[in-house]
Parts: C-alpha cells; sequence; structure tokens
DNA sequence: TTGCAGTCAATATC
DNA sequence: GATATTGACTGCAA
C-alpha cells in the first residue's frame, strides 16, 4: 500500500522528510543497479547516491555505440566508458543532453548488425532488454528510460518518420530491428504517439530507442546494410527452394484442414480471425455513445443482438476507449500547441502540422475533422468513414450530472437497472433511447440494435430533457472547451466538427467514469485531463 | 474483477 | 510491397 501511494502520488523531494526520501533513494540506487538486495543503509544519504551506471550508458550511445560495430554479437567493442563518480543530478543531467541531443545529419557508415530484437526479459540483477541496436552491455532500456528527461515525442516519431520515408526504410525493418515491435506497433506508434506523461515506463521505451537512433550518425547506413541483408537472405531462401522444387510457401490452409487425417496442430489451433462488419461496428459505436462502460449485462446483450461472443464485445470496447483516448492525444497536441492550456503535453505541440493518422473508422472516425486548424490537412479518405458517423454525440446522451448527483453513472451502467433491454427481437427505437436517459441499457444495446437507423434524429433529439437540458446544450461545448482547451467555436452545430465532438464527449465520460469511481475512494487525486 | 497500456498479428488499404 | 487498421492477448495496478 504504502508502495502503491508511493508511486501513484510521489511527494516533491522538498516536502519530503529525511525518513521521507529514503523510499526514493532507494528506488534510485535500485534503478541504477546499485541496490541489490535492499539492504542499503540509506541514512543519511540525502545527498543523493552516485549514478554510475548511467554514466556508463552515455558514453556508448555518444561514441555511436548504439549499434556495435559490425560484429554484432560482440558487446566488447562497446564497452561503457569508465565509471566516474557523479552525482544524481548530474548523472541525470548528462543523460538529458545525451537524449535529447539534436539529431544529427544521417549519414552512413558502417554496418552493425543489430542483436535480434527478442530479446528476452531480464531478471533483476542482469538488467534487462539491451538495447537493441547496441552490443554494449552494461545499460538497458530500462534504466535509460528511468533517467530519462520528458522526451518530445511527437516530435520524435515525426523525425523518424521523415527519416524512414526519406531514405526509403520500412517500418517493419525499423521496427523489427531497431524497436523489437512489429511493423502494425510501429505503424500505430508513429501515427499517434502519445505524450510523454501519459506513458508507462514501458511505453516510453521504444521512444528513448528512437531518439537513440536518431542520435546515432549511423543509423540510417545500419539499417540499409539490415535491408541488404535481408534481401539476400531472401534471395537465397527463394533460390534454394525453386531448386528443392518444393517451394516452402506453407501450404493451402484450406487442402489442410479438409483433410481429417492429420490435422496439422500448428495451423488447426490459430483462431479466424474475427472481423466486424460495419453494422456492428457502428452498432457497438452507438452503444458506446450511450455507454462508454457497459455493465456486463449490457455488454452480453449486445452480444446477443449482435450475434457476437461476449469476448468480442468486451475487446472492442477496451479498444474503442483506448484508441479514443489517443486520438484525443494527438488532437491535444495538434491543437492545442498554442494554447498552451491543454496542450499540457510534451514540447512537441509546436509542430502544428500533425500527420493525423486518417484513419477513418479506427476511432469513431474521429480524427481530424476539426474545423479551425486542420482543415487542410484533412484527408479525404476518411470523410466516408467519418461521414456516416453520425452517431449521437456522446455527451448529448451522457452529460455530466449538472450537479454532484449520482448521475455520473451515465458513463457506466453498473446495475442495469433499467433494463428493459431483452428482447433481441425489436429493439426500442433508439430515439426512446435517447430520450429516456433513465434507462441507460435500454438506450446502450438498442442503439446496438438499430444500426440501421438514423442517428440524426437521434442526435437531434432533444438530450436527456432534464432540467437543465435547455441550458445544458450550449452550455457543453464549453465545458469541454475548458477541460480540453479545445476551441469549439463557432460551429459548433457545424456537422463537421461533429467527429471531434464525439471524440471529445466520449472522453469526458470515460473522465466521469474515472472521477465516480475516485469519488467512490475518498482519497485526494490529481487529475489530469 | 475490472480497466488499461502495450503489443501482436491478421487483414485491409494504399 | 508497404503501411494502416483492428480484434485479441498479456501483464499490471487498483
Amino acid at each position: 500500500g504504502s508502495v502503491s501511494d508511493m508511486l501513484s502520488r510521489p511527494k516533491p523531494w522538498s516536502k519530503l522528510t529525511q525518513k521521507g526520501r529514503e523510499p526514493f533513494i532507494r528506488m534510485q540506487l535500485w534503478l541504477n543497479g546499485e541496490l541489490g538486495q535492499g539492504v542499503l543503509p540509506v541514512q543519511g544519504q540525502q545527498q543523493g547516491p552516485v549514478l554510475h551506471s548511467v554514466t556508463s550508458l552515455q558514453d556508448p550511445l555518444q561514441q555511436g555505440c548504439v549499434s556495435s560495430e559490425s560484429t554484432p554479437k560482440t558487446s566488447a567493442s562497446c564497452s561503457p566508458a569508465p565509471e566516474s563518480p557523479m552525482s544524481s543530478s548530474e548523472s541525470v543531467k548528462s543523460l538529458t543532453e545525451l537524449v535529447q541531443q539534436p539529431c544529427p545529419p544521417i549519414e552512413a557508415s558502417k554496418e552493425g548488425k543489430p542483436p535480434e530484437p527478442s530479446d528476452p526479459p531480464a531478471s533483476d540483477s542482469q538488467p534487462t532488454t539491451p538495447l537493441p541496436l547496441s552490443g554494449h552491455s552494461a545499460l538497458s532500456i530500462q534504466e535509460l528510460v528511468a533517467m530519462s528527461p520528458e522526451l518530445d515525442t511527437y516530435g520524435i516519431t515525426k523525425r523518424v518518420k521523415e527519416v524512414l520515408t526519406d531514405n526509403n526504410l520500412g517500418q517493419r525493418l525499423f521496427g523489427e530491428t531497431i524497436l523489437g515491435l512489429t511493423q502494425g506497433s510501429v505503424s500505430d506508434l508513429l501515427a499517434r504517439p502519445k505524450p510523454w506523461h501519459k506513458l508507462s515506463l514501458k511505453g516510453r521505451e521504444p521512444f528513448v530507442r528512437m531518439q537513440l537512433w536518431l542520435n546515432d550518425p549511423n543509423n540510417v547506413e545500419k539499417l540499409m546494410d539490415m535491408k541488404r541483408m535481408e534481401k539476400k537472405a531472401y534471395m537465397k531462401r527463394r533460390h534454394s527452394s525453386v531448386s528443392d522444387s518444393q517451394p516452402c510457401e506453407p501450404p493451402s490452409v484450406g487442402t489442410e484442414y479438409s483433410q481429417g487425417a492429420s490435422p496439422q496442430p500448428q495451423h488447426q489451433l490459430k483462431k479466424p480471425r474475427v472481423v466486424l462488419a460495419p453494422e456492428e461496428k457502428e452498432a457497438l459505436k452507438r452503444a458506446y455513445q450511450q455507454k462508454p462502460y457497459p455493465s456486463p449485462k449490457t455488454i452480453e446483450d449486445l452480444a446477443t443482438q449482435l450475434n457476437l461472443k461476449t469476448s468480442t464485445v468486451i475487446n472492442w470496447f477496451h479498444n474503442y476507449r483506448s484508441r479514443i483516448r489517443r486520438e484525443l492525444f494527438i488532437e491535444e497536441i495538434q491543437a492545442g500547441s498554442q494554447g498552451q492550456a491543454g496542450a499540457s503535453d510534451s514540447p512537441s505541440a509546436r509542430s502544428g502540422r500533425a500527420a493525423p493518422s486518417s484513419e477513418g473508422d479506427s476511432c469513431d472516425g474521429v480524427e481530424a475533422t476539426e474545423g479551425p486548424g486542420s482543415a487542410d490537412t484533412e484527408e479525404p479518405k476518411s470523410q466516408g468513414e467519418a461521414e456516416r458517423e453520425e452517431v449521437p454525440r456522446p455527451a448529448e446522451q451522457t452529460e455530466p450530472p449538472p450537479s454532484g448527483t449520482p448521475g455520473p453513472d451515465d458513463a457506466r451502467d453498473d446495475d442495469h437497472e433499467g433494463g428493459p433491454v431483452e428482447g433481441p427481437g425489436p429493439l426500442p427505437s433508439p430515439a426512446t433511447a435517447t430520450a429516456a436517459p433513465a434507462a441507460p441499457e435500454d438506450a446502450a444495446t438498442s442503439a446496438a440494435a438499430a444500426p440501421g437507423e438514423g442517428p440524426a434524429a437521434r442526435s437531434s433529439a432533444p438530450p436527456p430533457s432534464n432540467s437543465s437540458s435547455s441550458s445544458s446544450a450550449p452550455r457543453r461545448p464549453s465545458s469541454l472547451q475548458s477541460l480540453f482547451g479545445l476551441p469549439e467555436a463557432a460551429g459548433a452545430r457545424d456537422s463537421r466538427d461533429n467527429p471531434l465532438r464525439k471524440k471529445k464527449a466520449a472522453n469526458l465520460n470515460s473522465i466521469i467514469h474515472r472521477l465516480e469511481k475516485a469519488a467512490s475512494r475518498e482519497e485526494p487525486i490529481e487529475w489530469e485531463f
């Protein structure tokens, strides 16, 4: 409990008593690998211990050791520089410099063959995950991450994208070689980087790796070499398989399967990927608009109505929530850059242009369509998707309770009280649902059940007409605005704003949900919106 | 138990 | 062929 508390709500150093500082010193030492068994007598070390490992880290990096010289696996070539005692602040500072060091022009040099990205997770004593490109030992990426200053994730990804495209390097290669991630993850990461402060330690790792890679003067050259080698290997394989007449390509799955004889295990076990039909997605989205946090009952109902597995529905909600959140992050960065306000985030914000990952569908089609700044960056491609998504805006339905009532339950239907969800059959019309905020379940599931239904009708339908409705309608935008620091300007009603508003509203629901949870805990909490 | 972050990997799209 | 999307999974924290 203490640990949890300390990790989530650390006090500033200056406010800590001598005793209170102790755990932090221990943590710092532990991060540096200097605290082995936890038996360190810390008393009186307020000055902060020496962080040798950090100092040893930077040298390899600065010396271009990030990726070892040609003979890969020999970490020897990059032996860390001699340690020099350094105070923690000094260490951190130099690390900061290291990681933030501007990225030098990319050019080529010679190759270092990266160790396979699939480094096994390390154990405690042998600090973990070596930097992919590096042969150098001493440093674990975790250490670097832990000590790393705030990085401009957006800027980093932007630069990485530039370098990759400029040099015609693929995400797959980059991901597998440098980050130890798959192509899809890389794509996602590059398109939708989260702000540094929203990232967990693990989530920061790829960014630190990218930064290090950017700082490596030979980065491109090394990747190029990798590429060449891959190609060679590929050709080789090809040739050999051709000459063997029996290509090693996977046998047609279909035939394999039909053979009852020896059903091949590996393949068999693979579950086919579920692909949700557009109507199903629409229905789920509608349900989400109603309830971002549906109760198990609602989920089940949804699953039944859509003929999906409940786990699929659950997963869908998880993914959707989390992706919506991410969309918001980017928008914060894009939109908030000037309005310091919401921007909260990393300095990254500055670069106004965003490479908005156009995915129309992915997150509600929510992206980009905001009015002011982004009009020009708009991607027509997603239009269609976004368009069809005139779903009711979540906020309209799940508006935050005007007063501190139990209202927030709006965002989550814990109890399913309202619940005449039943009947997979003809469901209550969406309009009904909307009009009856009191029966959230109903709303959610009915939303699912009426995919084709004109959402417009609903969106235009009077919002939960409670007393505040009339005033709240116009008011809502502004509250959102203050929450997110995003301009909701004039055209608020303009349909073009819909996606953005929906997204914001959805997030608002989520916040409400969390607030609600927090409220029940009665602990002081710092909220970050 | 629930929600989330991070990721994989199949599939869709460019 | 490269990149984007997205359902599923793992591990962790509350």
